[in-house]
DNA sequence: TAACGGGGTTGTAGCCAGGC
DNA sequence: GCCTGGCTACAACCCCGTTA
């Protein structure tokens, strides 16, 4: 069995895909990586350090690694495994930067911003509007965004159904007042121009197909320079919403459905006392060196 | 020809599950 | 409850094709 082959058999396509891509750097960086020791793995991996990756990037290389040698060990191109026990010390930073979230009011700000005007093309300047809103009140990620469909709206009863994703739970949330009257909108005079090749999905591109994700992206970039001190992300916005609602609520359970996490571990990694918030402030600003 | 979207590539971060 | 390993989504970037 090929190696490719073996890693779409084992793993998911784009996990494949990866792997793939971390050994071709691995044994092209290493002298006849086929038959590499220990030490060679630990070199190769301290090469990357020194470049400034991250640790869960170091970890994500060192899979890929130990992948290789399990299909050359399987393979019988190889007897033994030379990094199957490895454990790597770098600690992965899972903790959220508080300090460059956004306040509620400043998210509403990003709603109240004209939207980017492009000539000779369908408008899709409510389908941003749209886009805006699903971010600042649902703190939807850029993938639940691209998987609605109109079916999963009901403005009657002001609710959205966010499907499940691989890591999120499905969920249904209400809509804020304010995008009541903007989705309609966006359904009655927008969407039906756009939607041109009958498609379900909610949100669609000015080339009649449906949103694929960079969209998101894109919507939200002419708003950084709102921000110059921070990042202004889809990510940073969904970050914003869950952190400020655990802020105003306190309740772990009720942020955790809202989010969509599987795990309330994942919905306390946003909640930040009082001294972490100075802490980070302190750092951000003053960072001792 | 400019402007844009789509798709591929690459590196990073988010999330979950399981072990200790 | 914390830490770690593993998987995958996301963001940035680039190039190419399409459209007006």
């Amino acid at each position: 069995m090929e190696l490719k082959q073996y890693l779409t058999k084992r793993f998911t396509k784009r996990t494949a895909h990866c792997y793939g891509l971390m050994i071709e750097s691995y044994t092209n960086q290493t002298r006849n990586a086929a038959q590499a020791k220990y030490k060679d793995i630990l070199h190769y991996l301290e090469k990357r350090r020194t470049e400034g990756r991250q640790a869960g990037t170091l970890h994500t290389y060192l899979a890929a690694i130990k992948a290789y040698y399990d299909w050359l060990k399987k393979s019988g191109r190889r007897k033994d495994h030379p990094c199957k026990h490895l454990r790597l010390k770098d600690k992965i930073d899972h903790r959220i930067s508080v300090q460059d979230l956004f306040t509620s009011t400043e998210l509403e700000l990003l709603l109240e911003q004209p939207s980017r005007e492009i000539n000779k093309l369908p408008s899709i300047r409510l389908r941003d509007k749209v886009i805006i809103s699903l971010l600042i009140y649902q703190g939807l990620t850029t993938k639940n965004i691209v998987n609605l469909e109109v079916k999963d709206l009901n403005l009657e009863q002001a609710t959205i159904y966010i499907k499940k994703a691989t890591t999120l739970n499905a969920r249904t949330l209400e809509l804020h007042p304010k995008q009541i009257m903007l989705i309609n909108r966006y359904l009655v005079e927008e969407r039906p121009i756009l939607n041109s090749k009958q498609t379900d999905k909610l949100i669609l591109t000015r080339r009649y197909k449906p949103e694929s994700g960079s969209g998101v992206g894109k919507v939200v970039k002419p708003y950084k320079k709102l921000f110059p001190d921070k990042d202004l992300t889809a990510l940073a916005i969904r970050q914003s919403v869950i952190a400020n609602l655990l802020k105003a609520e306190k309740d772990i359970r009720s942020v955790q459905v809202f989010a969509g996490h599987k795990s309330p571990m994942t919905t306390e990694r946003y909640q930040q006392t009082g001294i972490e918030e100075l802490t980070a402030a302190v750092m951000k600003f003053h960072p001792l060196k």
